[in-house]
DNA sequence: TCCTTATGTTTATTATAATACACAAATATA
DNA sequence: TATATTTGTGTATTATAATAAACATAAGGA
């Protein structure tokens, strides 16, 4: 039996994505937002696993070159080709 | 050379998987805005493209049970492993 | 220890996503 | 054709994400 996973599971895992990719790059939050044009605040947030808009999430994910992945994924998807059955 | 894919290309695709998926469990927008808990208005600007909240996103990824996946997705880049190193 | 930097948190304000209507325009369905 | 259903769009209001600024608290380096 599988626990199903939740929404808050996944806002945090997309803060804690962000919190490690940022790091690896040695970027501060600060760095961060400035580089994207969004408040450090936003970021806090994000990387806390609050609530936020797809722009911001969009952003964060194309700055780390993860759009291009997303996208194909996404296109996988819409072709009854979850992510699982490619193997 | 590859275009880049852009965030509007991204939100649109998004949409697109929203509207694909819906139909193929036969519902209407009204249908799955009232098993969301969402109004109309926003399935109807999400399905076209148009910014919306993560909430609103997950809700619609876990009705369609695409959290699982996405959360797998989101532990695996963590681990530096993108998508495509796994193959 | 001092000084700097990064993170967490607050308060207030602004921008905008979400809601709740209504109504028109398509799109089926009888 | 009619009729019903679905979708697109508009307007006003509410809820909340985003911003801006300040301050506390680490945590790290000189």
């Amino acid at each position: 039996m599988i626990d199903a996973v939740t929404i808050k599971e996944v806002k945090l895992q997309l803060g804690e994505l962000c919190k490690q990719k940022r790091q690896s790059y040695d970027m501060s939050q600060q760095d961060l937002a400035e580089a994207l044009k969004l408040s450090r605040y936003t970021i806090q947030k994000f990387e806390n696993g609050k609530n936020a808009t797809l722009d911001t999430v969009l952003k964060i994910a194309n700055h780390f070159d993860l759009l291009g992945n997303l996208y194909q994924a996404l296109k996988d998807l819409e072709q009854n080709n979850d992510i699982n059955s490619l193997y």
